[in-house]
RNA sequence: GGCCCUAUCGUCUAACGGUUAGGACGCCGGCUUUUCAAGCCGUUAAUCGGGGUUCGAUUCCCCGUAGGGUCACCA
């Protein structure tokens, strides 16, 4: 009957740290899935555990969700819910489903504590998976599990199966180290009469090294990956990659794409490593789809200080994007002096300025500062309108490919960029100007 | 160790039981180019092992092996 009920899954993170690692996967597939069917998405921050819990965890964990686009219908705190809780233990005990328990705390403190213990039918389970199939086990060996610290203090399994009930929830889309808790949590369902959802426990993200990705293995937050200056799209598009695929050879997914095609019955059944080079790829394919506009948005915060209303910088666009994997490259490249040719002038090399096929030649500066010379007779006519990459390049191709090209065009880029790597001269002319062009190129000349 | 899950190129993966086992990232090579970056083209590279079932197994079954998950008064 499930596919006449409307969807309704959830995210439940614990606020006890950064959104990182396989937690932002486990809410986009669970997002997806509730989009792709037109159900309701909720976010239920699972705050039961006080001494972990900590404010700042879940703005993170909101942050990132906004970022990466993944709106929520619902937002609840589990810890709202305590007296709900409350309520569920006391019926329960009242049925004979619980029961407290006295023992000595665990911190061995010798205080004795009231625990509230499930009490186990130990009988055989068996629920079904959207990803794995069917799985049975059997409860005998948990014993009688903890559910709460006390009447007021409800843990994990408790708060989930009351929350989920409550919330209506049809799918429970979540990591695949959920698979041995779901027997515990189906027992309390049927102690409360609740319905059992749909289970689709995805499989783990691992790291480079095959281990599961975690925050001390340097998974990063995606608040990180944001502030390193990848795109969103990007992410969301890697992320969602890793452990499914819609069956076809596209690669490429907007969000609306990736809710129109997702299955959860597609999933990958087993873990999946997390490249970052592939996320880089993405990264730099959604770059370059980003309008001028949107580019220096992302940009323009890692530029410099001293070169940000220049009017140069904007110049730089293409220049700048082919160089990068991510934006916070920029700060790098600027601090390494790769574009400081475009705001101030380069001091030149003599040396470096003859092009190698002549170095060992005695008057190969001569010949070098003569071809220069002659670059420049060619050049100063040029109109202002005509000053662009191909008008320049047409004006002085013929006399390169005559003179050989790297005996003309090396000493006019170095020139112009004072380095042994840099754009090419055409490109590096046309964004410079006429006249800073030809103040470089007669200042070679004369030096 | 008990229980559960998994197994195709280095990585992410495709393949109603019949394909030269396909694609992507990376790597390598080439083209282009004065150099760098970008771009384009191409090559390399995989069905964990052993048994079955079958005319035929990447595909189904069993056993190994390997990897992972989990065994809390965390979630």
């Amino acid at each position: 009957m499930e596919h006449t009920q409307k969807v309704v899954t959830r995210f439940a993170p614990s606020p006890t740290g950064n959104l990182h690692s396989g937690a932002y996967r486990t809410a986009i597939f669970s997002y997806l899935y509730a989009r792709k069917h037109g159900g309701t998405f909720v976010l239920r921050i699972e705050d039961t555990d006080k001494e972990r819990s900590k404010k700042e965890y879940e703005e993170n964990i909101l942050e990132s969700l906004e970022w990466l686009g993944l709106e929520y219908d619902v937002f609840v705190r589990q810890s709202d819910n305590i007296a709900r809780h409350q309520a569920v233990l006391e019926q329960l005990i009242a049925d004979g489903h619980a029961y407290v328990s006295k023992e000595e705390a665990k911190d061995g403190s010798g205080v004795i504590k009231e625990i509230i213990r499930f009490k186990n039918p130990n009988v055989d389970v068996t629920f079904h998976d959207e990803i794995k199939g069917n799985v049975t086990m059997n409860t005998t060996d948990l014993g009688d599990f903890v559910i709460a610290k006390n009447i007021r203090e409800p843990l994990f399994h408790l708060a989930v199966v009351v929350d989920d009930f409550d919330a209506g929830i049809t799918h429970v889309v979540r990591g695949e180290d959920h698979v041995s808790n779901t027997p515990r949590q189906i027992l309390i369902q049927r102690a409360i009469g609740a319905p059992t959802p749909v289970y689709a426990h995805l499989p783990l993200v691992l790291g480079l090294d095959k281990q599961k990705l975690s925050k001390r293995k340097g998974a990063l937050a995606v608040t990180e990956y944001r502030d390193l200056g990848y795109l969103p799209e990007a992410l969301l598009n890697m992320v969602a990659m890793v452990g499914w695929n819609p069956g076809t050879e596209q690669e490429l997914f907007s969000k609306e794409a990736l809710i129109d095609s997702f299955d959860l019955t597609k999933v990958q059944k087993s873990p999946a490593v997390f490249n970052p080079e592939k996320l880089v790829w993405f990264n730099r394919e959604y770059i370059k789809q980003l309008s001028s506009e949107q580019f220096w948005q992302h940009a323009m915060p890692f530029v410099p200080d001293a070169y940000r209303s220049t009017s140069m910088i904007k110049k730089i666009e293409s220049i700048i994007k082919d160089r990068i994997e991510k934006f916070s490259d920029i700060v790098t490249l600027f601090s390494e002096g790769e574009f400081d040719y475009f705001f101030i002038e380069p001091t030149i090399d003599n040396h470096m300025l003859v092009w190698k096929a002549l170095k060992e030649d005695p008057e190969g500066l001569e010949k070098t500062k003569d071809y220069v010379q002659h670059v420049l007779n060619l050049i100063e006519p040029i109109d202002e309108s005509a000053w662009h990459y191909e008008g320049i390049k047409q004006v002085v191709i013929d006399y390169a490919e005559q003179e050989g090209k790297g005996n003309v065009l090396w000493p006019l880029r170095v020139t112009l960029s004072g380095k042994e790597k840099s754009p090419d001269p055409f490109e590096l002319a046309s964004i410079l100007g006429k006249e800073i062009t030809l103040r470089r190129v007669q200042k070679v000349i004369q030096g």
